[in-house]
DNA sequence: TAGTGGTCTAGACCACTAT
DNA sequence: TAGTGGTCTAGACCACTAG
């Protein structure tokens, strides 16, 4: 008998069914047979509405298509939409090495217009930390961000992590959603010092307002080096 | 009795049950009742598994929430990316007047960059089309889209629309998914004079690869004033 | 013609919530 | 205790596809 039959007899019969054919599947190339519904009611010895129940999952996640007097099959992968991902993730990904300098992380009180975006009343307290970020040893942008207090209790106590996405995850807080905003501009003098760069010299402005469930996260500012970084999105997703 | 029980009785039982209550509840607050599953089974004189495939599909589309021994609830609205639009739509949402003047429109064939995005082969015919595109009467930016012929026979031939993605749409072919990539940078002189600005000065490019299916329906690039536009890019969605 | 998924019935028992 | 959604059964007929 197949093991995956037997496991965990306390599973609900519709769930044993689901991972059944998902273990089955994967792998497996698209457009590749699914067993039939009525195939798995001799299978497992349960009602065809309880199959049902277990594929319609499975179509809904997007693992499999139904086609009407064919059968089911494994669909093609849907595309999905990116990630919202952090500097030290994104700059890894492009296979560089991430490196990042606190300039500043302390107590500040929330101005206007960073309070709204957190979703806080002007004058709370927030945290504003501000990096230097290399990518290969070289600048490649200036990040201002600024976090609820609230939400990360003894975070600036504790240490500063590499990434604040990874301390965001540690906490379940990764953000689910984020309104970006993108500019191009010239740098500052400040700005072109901090990047090793000439003033003037052309930058890319990215604003992010980074959102988990119904509490925003991060607010952040960043400004990038035209000529070392290109940003890169995906939007939508398939039906 | 409901007009909207009588309505279609063609219609499938599931869907009728569906639409009635998609019509009860649109408008609700979030968190108000949907009548309960034995409700719908008494009104509708179904069973109660067509019942649950009604809500089933409701609950998937994130109208409704259930919640087990309460009952079913109107779901607060989910945030979904950013649907994929074009400079008409985009400028429209801002409240500006988009206008468009054709530079260039011909065919031409693929060189090897751009028959790659299109997923063409070097030497093909496509269609190029270059505009300057305003808003407000004022230039704000300059956009180079290459089309595939295949996919919009007579498209040269039956005069431009205004908005591409509107003689997309028509054809069964808005794209569902983008490949984005924004670079800082400064106006060369020639897009300078189009542009009405300075050489040198900041300009914002924007490539784009959109998809419908498996289909590259769009390949192009702009270059926007970056003293009037800001991109706004929403990412990710609830889970 | 045999097999598939799509729809539908008329019940059942369970765990949970609210009163 | 009454009502809710969650699970499950053992059938049924339909339209469609493929050999």
């Amino acid at each position: 008998m197949d093991e995956l039959l037997e496991a965990d007899g306390r599973a609900l019969k519709h769930v044993r069914v689901r991972e059944y054919v998902r273990n089955l599947v994967s792998g497996s190339a698209p457009g590749s047979p699914a067993p039939s519904e009525r195939e798995l009611v001799q299978q497992f010895g349960v009602a065809r509405m309880t199959v049902r129940q277990a594929m319609d999952a499975l179509v809904v996640e997007g693992l499999l298509e139904r086609i009407p007097g064919r059968g089911t099959f494994v669909a093609r992968p849907r595309r999905t939409a990116s990630r919202i991902t952090g500097y030290t993730e994104e700059m890894t990904r492009r296979g560089m090495l991430a490196e990042s300098q606190t300039l500043l992380a302390r107590r500040e009180q929330a101005g206007p217009g960073v309070a709204r975006a957190l979703s806080l009343t002007e004058g709370d307290a927030l945290i504003h930390w501000r990096r230097l970020r290399r990518a290969d040893g070289v600048p490649m942008c200036i990040e201002d961000a600024y976090l609820n207090e609230i939400l990360l209790p003894g975070f600036l106590q504790s240490g500063m992590p590499t990434s604040l996405y990874d301390a965001l995850d540690a906490r379940g807080l990764r953000p689910t959603w984020a309104e970006d905003s993108i500019q191009a501009d010239k740098a500052t003098a400040e700005e072109a010092q901090l990047l090793e760069v000439e003033p003037l010299t052309s930058v890319l402005r990215h604003s992010r307002r980074a959102i988990c469930g119904d509490k925003v996260v991060e607010v952040s500012r960043s400004v990038y080096r035209a000529d070392r970084f290109t940003l890169w999105v995906q939007l939508g997703s398939d039906a």
